[in-house]
DNA sequence: AGTTGACCTGGAGTGCACTCCAGCTTCTAC
DNA sequence: GTAGAAGCTGGAGTGCACTCCAGGTCAACT
């Protein structure tokens, strides 16, 4: 099963620029061609670019997901390395993860007070309303 | 109690040349000036500050700090629009919460995987070891 | 009085990750 | 056989959030 450009943008949820972008920077590998010279991704070239996502999502920045993908064409070799870049990842995600939890706390905390503040502003309304 | 700009730096977390930019954008207030014209920041501008840095963190774009900044100067009419900044944004931290913990998980698959290609290996070199 | 170091301003430069464009080719449907 | 949609390439442009720089001022110490 292959897939045009358009179908794999659509899967992966990058846009078809992006895509090509990646492919130039040596992101993901070129995928087939087919007879009219247009790009037929394969599953497992979808599969690489859903886990692609996958660090995206979480921050990696290109240039360690190019050394990644780099590593992957050196076979098992390199898996320690590739290891260590994850378990490394993994941690910034977690600490990323309890960052934002801090900050939803201050958050929560923010719009509590103006929920109160909108209460106060309802009861002068009210008072204001009652005494009219 | 007034800091100069270093210590201000130093407390945010942020570097000088952020805050002069900040100032610059109108993301903070100009801080007062001490008699030889320097910035001389206040425990409000910090907590500001500090409270910004919060919605930095949580990936709040700049554009919106400055409606929120700009609605803060405008006072109490304005505080459903905040609060609605404020709960709008905490869905999004939600939101990229669970993202982050979606791709945690493959992460986690990825790397028990690395794992046991490295039990693997060591088998290999273990039998290999063995019958030298 | 001179040196050092922190701070000042306006403006230019940077890095990242796309995103868009012009001009061309190729397939599909009528 | 032609119109329109989809794709191609190389290269330029964009938006964001800083970050750096040159050339100057000011205060404190020696």
């Amino acid at each position: 099963m292959t897939y045009a450009i358009a179908e794999a943008a659509h899967q992966s949820g990058l846009s078809i620029d992006t895509l090509r972008y990646y492919e130039r920077i040596e992101l993901i590998d070129p995928p087939a061609r087919d007879s009219g010279g247009r790009r037929a991704y394969s599953d497992d070239d979808l599969a690489w670019l859903n886990f692609l996502t996958k660090l995206r999502t979480t921050g990696m920045p290109i240039r360690l997901m190019r050394e990644y993908a780099k590593l992957r064409h050196q076979g098992l070799a390199t898996a320690t390395r590739r290891k260590q870049i994850l378990v490394e990842h993994r941690k910034d995600v977690l600490d990323r993860i309890a960052d934002l939890q801090t900050c939803l706390e201050v958050l929560n905390y923010k719009i509590t007070n103006y929920e109160q503040i909108e209460r106060d502003l309802a009861g002068v309304a009210g008072y204001e309303e009652a005494t009219a």
